[in-house]
DNA sequence: GTCTATACCAAGATAGAC
DNA sequence: GTCTATCTTGGTATAGAC
């Protein structure tokens, strides 16, 4: 009855649907994305790849647990909390299949029954917490006003961040992180 | 080969649907109702209900022009529109259903190809206008500082909406109409 | 009263998750 | 393969313009 975890080579495909899937999905979206595609695409039936996640709705949470990886591996050195989310939200504006991706799923998600609930919740937790963090930085070195609540405001970044880029697939010239850093200006302290 | 437009009873079972259908979705979320649900919810069948709408798609679109509706009816005497939009998120923590009807489907949306693409593009620009207006206007009685870009501001205040009510959903005790109005107290004059 | 577009239904084709 | 969902096809009945 003892569990022996995945195997070598297990490990390795898993990686590879995974690196597979987000670039599908960053290139044709997700809603149009079926397990059956995905599955050809990495040459595995359908079970098989049912196999390692279990459902279409955990491979997809894997998708974005991997992006959120990818993220910090690229800014993981920055010291500005803020400066990071605006980063993030720039770079996002060249991967359009993945951002749909995530509103969507983090949408559908709302739904407490959702498999990706969970998820979420601690997603947006920490999330918040590491922002309220670099807010108070900010408010240190005088880059926020101190009449800002920390969290209110780190609630509100995250929020605007995710509303602008659902707003911008509508609005193909508008860049979400030009509206972010008008923002961040009025919120310099007088 | 003329078109005869709906008769007078096509016209009353579309209110009726509509109706009818805003309430199961307020109730129990949109990704749990089906069209069957819907159609025997109105004793219909299938196809009776897709005779009306063409598309689930096109239905789900009809049923958020009918809460657009609604809205403008609730709060159309209003002045202020800063404050109709504030009046709109509060109001929306009632009807969770509908509000997971509306995120998910602006997310899936953002695909050109989907049905309600459209619909969502002129909304975003009416919403756009009609609040850089009323930012103006605010402007003006110095509610809002004058360094305040009311274009910016009008797509700020939008993404900021959509994204709380998102996020809301995965942290309950938190009230978006707050972190709304903290804002707008912040980019008041000094 | 005739005529035809509208209102609707039964059955089934198709496709996706699992 | 099974189950469930959307949507199509091919039909009948009826509203309502003329």
């Amino acid at each position: 009855m003892a569990t022996r975890g995945p195997y070598a080579k297990g490990v390795a495909k898993r990686e590879e649907i995974l690196t597979k899937a987000l670039e599908v999905i960053a290139r044709q979206g997700y809603r149009k994305t079926s397990t059956r595609e995905l599955a050809s695409a990495v040459g595995l039936s359908e079970a098989g790849l049912l196999h390692y996640f279990g459902s279409k709705e955990k491979l997809l949470e894997a998708v974005l647990r991997a992006r959120d990886e990818a993220d910090v591996e690229r800014l993981g050195d920055r010291e500005d909390v803020v400066g990071k989310l605006v980063a993030i939200v720039r770079h996002n504006s060249d991967v359009p299949g993945l951002v749909q991706l995530y509103s969507t799923f983090s949408a559908e998600a709302g739904d407490p029954q959702h498999g990706a609930h969970e998820y979420f919740v601690e997603r947006y937790q920490r999330l918040r917490e590491g922002l309220a963090d670099g807010i108070r930085a900010r408010q240190s070195d005088g880059t926020i006003s101190a009449a800002a609540d920390p969290e209110k405001i780190a609630t509100l970044l995250i929020a605007l961040s995710d509303g602008l880029q659902i707003q911008s697939q509508f609005q193909p010239d508008a860049e979400p992180a030009d509206v972010l850093n008008h923002l961040l200006a009025l919120l310099r302290p007088v």
